[in-house]
DNA sequence: ACCTGAACACCGTTCAAGT
DNA sequence: ACCTGAACACCGTTCAAGT
């Protein structure tokens, strides 16, 4: 930016000036406008994603996005299928275990979202994009070949669909605000008259989100499964 | 609500108290501007409410309300935490029933967020109310109740927790954009070589909600209880 | 103690206009 | 085809001031 206006070389000539810019700067496309609002969705969170930002990050003008957006929400459905791609992993040789991959898929798809802790608290009010989709279509065929009858695989999918978004909207929140979580346990430990229960427990003091999420899972596979 | 402040003992006739409020409003109170909050969130959804429109619809003006109030955050906390209050039921004699308990209590707090389609949404994010504190320690001390070992108690809460959570943020979402789903299904079976299982269990159109609710809670619990 | 209007520092987006 | 600045119609909130 300093850089941009300290021109010492006097009256260059614009052309030189403009292939500079144009270097440093390349051009707008949807693809960059894409990449740079996860960027700032991942580094301001959903409040911070502004129009006006966005295009100062791209070096253009606010108004230019919108020759290549509808508007702001389409921003938003664009950042979030971008972020929620699943890589398969390199195909074990007897697919035979199918609740590993289940669990494998399950675990990816969380650790996707956490990565971009904005990501989970957009998914259910948004319209299914093709990764997300495609993502429920292998989980639903490792059901299927689990054994699940066709008439229990929506039931299964979307249970499976609810914990795992339950969870990573819960873990992001509390991610964010880590002083309110000590706050809460004092006032509950305060109130243990109140909250013996959960006061004994610890309920909110449990830091083993992988753990709890992982074990959480096993027991609805359980009962999700035919023994 | 409504007796409260018509407690002016043969004041005036009914109809010369309408008029009255009509032309001057009862004082503001964080009481009214929270049951207002919900009306109007209830009206317009979560962006529907603005400050100003709060006061107007309490009659003052829009400043007025802070003092009553830090900011709008605060107005959400507490909009939040009215809604989701307990009334349990006239306590059945033999409370041998702890699964019937159980469901119970997880379908009402489903129900009550439902018919506040905003609340669940915000819930995760927020710091936990008293009411919702005191939706937990039931929960805890009924799980308890059915055996449920203190090692695996947390896990079990917050399963249910996640489970409830993301079925409610997803109902209430797909609630909202009917359209959107007769249209993302309408692209599924445009698209139905990429995305075969789901297509044929018709996943994006199953209509039954409580159902499924219902059946994945019960595929939960009997993971999550001991046999 | 309680309420108010004016004003500030923002927003998303429309529009007419530039290349 | 692609980009722009000015302008509009909003927001939440600060402030000095009223009762």
């Amino acid at each position: 930016m300093a850089a941009k206006r300290s021109g010492a070389q006097g009256k260059r000539s614009p052309r030189t000036d403009a292939s500079l810019r144009s270097v440093q700067e390349p051009p707008l496309s949807l693809e960059r406008i894409v990449a740079t609002a996860v960027e700032l969705l991942d580094a301001e969170g959903v409040d911070g994603l502004k129009m006006r930002r966005l295009a100062d990050r791209l070096g253009s003008g606010a108004m230019s996005l919108y020759w290549h957006v509808d508007n702001k929400e389409e921003v938003f459905d664009l950042a979030l299928d971008s972020v929620l791609e699943y890589r398969a992993p390199p195909q074990t040789v007897e697919s035979q275990d199918w609740r590993g991959e289940v669990v494998h898929m399950l675990e990816d798809w969380r650790a996707s979202m956490l990565r971009h802790p904005w990501s989970a608290s957009l998914l259910p009010r948004r319209a299914l994009g093709p990764n997300i989709l495609s993502r429920l279509e292998r989980l639903s065929k490792a059901l299927s070949r689990a054994g699940v009858a066709d008439a229990d695989l929506n039931v299964a999918i979307w249970s499976l669909w609810n914990y795992v978004i339950g969870a990573t909207i819960t873990r992001a929140s509390f991610d964010l605000s880590d002083d309110d979580r000590a706050a809460a346990q004092q006032r509950l430990t305060r109130l243990s008259e109140r909250y013996p229960t959960i006061e004994r427990t610890r309920l909110l003091l449990d830091n083993d989100w992988d753990g709890a999420f992982r074990k959480g899972l096993d027991f609805l596979l359980d009962g999700l499964t035919p023994r």
